[in-house]
DNA sequence: TTCTATTTTTAGATTAGTCTAAATTTATTA
DNA sequence: TAATAAATTTAGACTAATCTAAAAATAGAA
């Protein structure tokens, strides 16, 4: 079994090949987990000698089926976590990814999916992101960016890419959460920021910044 | 912040004060959490420099009023914890230890506040221990051991002192769960062991051990 | 293609928690 | 009360995870 620090190592080096599509280097993940490089290529040697990634120094690390397995197995723990965490506990969705972290570690096949039949099979997590299956096999989420819906086109909010507590609070401000409908009034081509009509009442302006980090389904 | 492992300390020196009415003694504590001695007395030596334990060398240790509320604390995780294992996931009694022994080391006040207004403050673990409120104060629990029970009376199971997986299975093997009623018709002075009538219908005989483990109310 | 900058790895040290073996203190008992 | 047994502590070593500094390898630019 892993250590909950192996797993963490596991889970970041999954979300840097999802997100770059290639190979993760030493310092994308040791700035992922906030460490030394060093420390990290420490690691990578260790993982690989458990069968957990692919590595040849110099060259970047990759999961293997079982690397693989055991990071998307942590992804459901988390998010399933997060679901009971805001129905159940009613935590807002900004407190509860520190949260989630920890329980994530906890080891018991069991416990996961008695969790998921308690909650009724979630497929997706209170930021939209989808829940893997006990297979590893996730939903696909039929969903584009905020900044490719044209002026005048109507979308509903699905989900954020980011999931930061400040990020999360500064919706919440602005009256954004998932299932508010928006309508791009006006795309300002100086800074990339959009003005919307949400829910058909309010009018704002968000940034680009904060526009590329919303999924919307048309 | 203190360590999952330093938190175990300070649960098996709560545990140990509780028992025996005077100070852990190291040996008592190595035996409790299976580590070797020189492990244990290093630990106690740590846990006094935080102040988390009274300590003087070869005398024991007990907790100072931080220690104790921090042990306190994990013992109500614990036992939250464990309800919310038997009565959202229908864990069975016995499954449910070693995973909220996890549990208890997740770091959040909120977290345990919430699970325990979910839960609907109960008052005491699926094994019939109290579980104490925030402030770290028990319900007291009015049961006396099934020893001490004459032929002839009658009594309600309310609790069991041990919580090993082995013997709540017996337990439920032998048509014994919390709530059952029990009917003592002939103590066996030879061994300790008893003659029960259970629920007015099926008649048992249980060891002394086993009825030692056996919390009733009259 | 060669030199320089960047990235990555290695070397060596540190901390928490553990161990065994040896030394020391306390308890028991003759 | 002196000798022995039991309990406890200290000494020294090990592993996992981390760090900084130095060395080595790769990538990029002239």
């Amino acid at each position: 079994m892993l250590s909950s620090t192996e797993e963490n190592y596991l889970k970041a080096i999954y979300k840097i090949s999802e997100r770059d599509n290639k190979a993760a280097s030493t310092n994308a993940i040791s700035s992922e987990i906030s460490t030394s490089a060093a420390s990290v290529s420490d690691m990578l040697q260790r993982l690989s000698s458990k069968g957990m990634t692919h590595y040849e120094k110099y060259k970047g690390v990759t999961l293997t089926e079982q690397g693989n397995k055991i990071a998307t197995n942590l992804i459901r723990k988390h998010r399933l976590w997060e679901v009971f965490l805001v129905e159940k506990l009613n935590f807002t969705w900004d407190e509860v990814h520190d949260l989630a972290e920890q329980l994530e570690h906890i080891q018991s096949p069991d416990l996961v999916n008695r969790l998921d039949q308690f909650l009724e099979h979630p497929k997706f997590d209170p930021h939209g992101d989808p829940i893997p299956d006990a297979d590893g096999n996730f939903t696909h989420r039929r969903q584009i960016e905020l900044t490719n819906l044209a002026t005048e086109e109507i979308g509903t909010l699905v989900g954020v890419q980011e999931d930061s507590s400040t990020f999360l609070k500064y919706l919440d401000r602005m009256g954004l959460s998932l299932g508010t409908e928006l309508k791009v009034l006006e795309k300002f081509e100086f800074d990339g920021s959009v003005k919307l009509l949400v829910n058909n009442k309010e009018q704002i302006t968000i940034s680009n910044k904060v526009c590329k980090n919303l999924f919307v389904k048309k």
